[in-house]
RNA sequence: GGCGCCAUAGCCAAGUGGCUAAGGCAGGGGCCUGCAAAGCCCUGAUCCCCGGUUCGAAUCCGGGUGGCGCCUCCA
């Protein structure tokens, strides 16, 4: 496997710490508001790294964290008057909702911030102590990047001109670049831990790096996990950060390898709430199967932008389409035939850091091929079987083709409206038997005009939701 | 202002020095079909511009132009 590490800003091998085992941390969302998605892509695109390297046999760790304690949700909480817990319980189980529909696997850990502060006060008072951190008169605390000569080493996107330090300059702050490791609580409308150091909550960098301790971190080796994930925008400063604490503090790195998704443009620009062109994901569940959604996230190599587009999704929701006809094609075999050629060629292709484009044009020929021969040999169980199971595979590897071939043309569809399909149908044959044209045409139309287009096939005449 | 990414057919998108530049969508032609639909077959680009390196470049280097991102919470 090999996999573009963003520290090294190339292409690495993936040389997993133990062998055969790759532990991973993405940063999760702060739980304030539902999911985006911006947050969708990010998601699918660390369950594709997942799901390869648990195909290539790695035993994989996946932990994805929800930071619930932020200045947002205190926001939040002061603007409806909920507690915490109610609008954290929310926005958590909504997000788990939005990303089960788009087929990402759940993490195997998936921590929250208030839940690991314990792990947060080691870190702090290890670097208060070795002098890494220091105490303002209000209370905070804050990292000194000065005392760390590695600081801006991992992302190296450090702001260099006067400027752009002063823009970020606070007062009491030794650096402009120091960043808060505890805050001080400010009162009533703040929410406040008991701690070491006094009441207050932690900033929001620290919370990964003790997560990453607590959960899923390796003792006495260079690095504490094998490969950390997030958005591209999370580099720095979060992780910059983040990697300078635990460094400091452990005198590990935090993680060996780096990687970063590309963001979901809208018209070429970044979605985000300020700019106010953010897309939620359950609205565009409401559309779009979450499948079908998937597929379009993920049909972009998760480094590059994607500039979201309706258009191009109708051309993604096609081509996963013709992958369930040729499911239909094979429906109702319970043996299965691995074509373990076919199964390496996606398998090489994902194994170049996701290369998905690749994956995806193999998934194509082999559609392609099947339909072919499915034309030539209609009977041939063997090759039947051979099928299904390389559309188990896709959906093993790429989480997409593993729906029941009908329900996925026939979602939104009530009983009632299949009953009156399946009747006109039989309707239609039963003119055609006749040869009375003019009307199967006319049936034909009206469902046409509900929205559903038939298919007259050797077993039958099928029927798709447009 | 600092740092960085990107630019391939109508659209989306692979490709990182060398066979005829993958694949999908849309379009055109054909087979199949009562007619359709689906499926299959055929069909399209010399790779933003200029210069350089090389026997040879979409691929490397330099300079432009255009777009985007980070530097502030952000996936």
């Amino acid at each position: 496997m090999v996999i573009f590490d963003s520290h090294k800003k190339e292409k690495v091998k993936f040389e997993p710490i133990k062998d055969n085992e790759a532990r991973i941390y993405v940063c999760g969302p702060t739980v304030y508001d539902d999911a985006h998605l911006g947050h969708a892509r990010s998601s699918i695109s660390f369950d594709l790294l997942r799901r390869t390297l648990e195909a290539l046999g790695y035993k994989v760790i996946f932990v994805k964290n929800f930071t619930d304690i932020d200045d947002k949700i205190i926001n939040k909480m002061n603007a409806t008057g909920k507690s915490l817990e109610e609008i954290t319980t929310h926005y958590i189980n909504s997000y788990l909702k939005d990303m089960e529909a788009l087929n990402v696997k759940r993490a195997d850990i998936e921590p929250k911030a208030t839940q690991s502060l314990e792990a947060m006060f080691d870190i702090i008072q290890r670097l208060l102590d070795k002098g890494y951190a220091y105490k303002l008169t209000n209370g905070d605390i804050y990292f000194d990047v000065s005392k760390d000569e590695e600081y801006c080493s991992l992302s190296h996107k450090c702001p260099q001109d006067e400027e752009a330090q002063h823009r970020v300059d606070t007062e009491g702050k030794k650096n402009p670049q120091d960043f808060a490791l505890w805050k001080a609580c400010k009162g009533e409308n703040d929410v406040c831990f008991d701690s070491p150091f006094g009441s207050g909550r932690p900033g929001w960098h620290i919370e990964c790096s003790a997560m990453i301790k607590k959960h899923i971190a390796y003792e006495n080796t260079p690095y504490q996990i094998d490969i950390h994930g997030g958005g591209a925008d999370l580099f720095f400063p979060h992780h910059e950060n983040e990697e300078a604490q635990t460094f400091c503090g452990y005198n590990q790195h935090l993680a060996k390898h780096w990687m970063h998704n590309g963001f979901v443009q809208i018209n070429g620009e970044k979605m985000s709430k300020s700019l106010g062109n953010s897309f939620f994901v359950k609205d565009a569940l409401k559309h779009y199967p979450g499948e079908v959604l998937r597929f379009y996230l993920m049909s972009t190599h998760y480094r590059a932008p994607l500039n979201f587009s309706e258009e191009d999704l109708i051309a993604s929701k096609k081509r996963l389409d013709k992958l369930y006809r040729l499911k239909k094609r094979v429906y109702g075999l319970s043996k299965k035939q691995k074509d373990k050629e076919f199964e390496n060629k996606l398998l090489e292709a994902m194994k170049d850091d996701l290369n998905i484009s690749k994956a995806l044009a193999v998934v194509d020929e082999f559609v392609k091929n099947a339909n072919e021969e499915l034309d030539n040999n209609p009977k041939d169980k063997v090759l039947k079987q051979k099928i299904l199971s390389n559309i188990e595979f896709i959906d093993k590897l790429l989480g997409v083709g593993g729906s029941d071939a009908y329900e996925y043309f026939q979602a939104g569809i009530d009983e009632e409206s299949k009953k009156k399909i399946n009747e006109l149908i039989e309707k239609r044959n039963q003119a055609k038997k006749e040869k009375n044209y003019a009307l199967a045409d006319e049936i034909r139309e009206e469902l046409n005009k509900m929205g559903i287009q038939i298919q007259d096939t050797p077993n039958g005449t099928l029927w798709e939701k447009v």
